[in-house]
DNA sequence: AGATTGAACGATTTGTTGAACGTTCAGAAA
DNA sequence: TTTCTGAACGTTCAACAAATCGTTCAATCT
């Protein structure tokens, strides 16, 4: 199982040369297969098709991040607030620069989500675990309290969805962006109200 | 000039029917003068091109639609934080119905967007306006107080991207789409802290 | 004169055909 | 037997041709 284990990881590592350098659709599996010097059908010992790799690709990449991002929200000496911050502004500063250093990358992001649209609920879900943390945190330093955390923390994504996916949605550079993410987040964290009771500013 | 905006009217609402029969695509420009009882290039002295009559439709459709939501924001014996939250409800059902009734409408949306990307942000604008009034209302009547009406009615509009497009975004139905507006607007209104002070609940 | 036409133009779309692709599986290799 | 191959299958894609479309403008009509 160690074995077969192995040549996943190596057609992971081929087709990720490939899909980047040449874009998933222009990469043919017997490409992929002759890199791993072994015959097309056999791949699919392997994957049960050519999405499946990409899959694979995207999930070894989104675990990567999600262990950064892991990093950045344990920092101690920091609120809460602080450290959901820096999360959001690092999740669409980590998604902005990979779409524009390698369109590739988007070719793919689009050919997943188009075919298997549960794909990205699972990431954000996989996301949400990470904010109801800080939220239970913040519930212990008594910095603030909510109630359904899973439901809030699904909201926030709701509302920042526009800088999940910055080059789909608008044409912004990145710093107009860090600027309406900054505002955005200050909404969510005082709401309206607290704009006149002015406390706690982020 | 009366007469010209007769003819202007005649060849909107001839387009009208096509687009929404037929589809944007499918229409020809031929097919709308024989509508009009005219050549072809007669059409081209009162628009620009067949993408300006699109655009004309969708001006119309949006003031329309304006006029309505300016009647929904004026209600009185209403607080301010009531009528947002109702313009946005609204907001959001007027598109989702839309699309609904007639993927026709979604397929003219989409090339207006694409080939004049600036329409939308003209229209984002117009709601803006009607936000910042209320904001005005809402500092006149005390209920609360924005320092950067404007960039604050932006960010809202970014907050509740989502559900300005509801199925471009997700394949959810309306009622679920309504919840997460109500989710999202609470956050938006109250903030995360002020759900440790329970103040003013919408 | 100004208003309108419709043939003509380049661009885009459509239709078609052959090659290339993802996937399967009978059989060869180990 | 288990592992792997590569030809075969139906589907999708690419390239080229023909048709159609949006748009223009010289000619025609009022």
């Amino acid at each position: 199982m160690a074995e077969k284990d192995a040549v996943r990881e190596q057609i992971i590592q081929a087709a990720k040369k490939r899909f980047s350098h040449f874009g998933y659709a222009k990469t043919t599996m017997a490409e992929v297969a002759a890199d791993c010097s072994m015959s097309p059908g056999n791949l699919y010992r392997f994957f049960p098709g050519k999405l499946d790799i990409a899959e694979a690709i995207a999930t070894a990449e989104h675990e990567g991040h999600m262990g950064n991002m892991r990093g950045l929200s344990a920092a101690d000496g920091k609120s809460v607030i602080e450290r959901l911050r820096e999360y959001f502004f690092e999740e669409m500063r980590y998604t902005y620069l990979m779409l524009e250093k390698n369109p590739r990358v988007y070719e793919m992001a689009s050919v997943i989500a188009h075919e298997r649209p549960q794909y990205a609920n699972w990431m954000l879900a996989n996301e949400r675990k990470l904010l109801v943390e800080l939220f239970d945190e913040a519930e212990r330093n008594g910095e603030f309290r909510i109630d359904d955390k899973e439901f809030t923390a699904e909201m926030i994504q709701s509302a920042t969805m526009k800088f999940r996916y910055p080059q789909l949605w608008s044409k912004l550079p990145l710093p107009k962006l860090e600027r309406e993410l900054d505002g955005v987040l200050k909404l969510l964290v005082n709401g309206l109200c607290a704009q006149r009771a002015r406390t706690s500013p982020v």
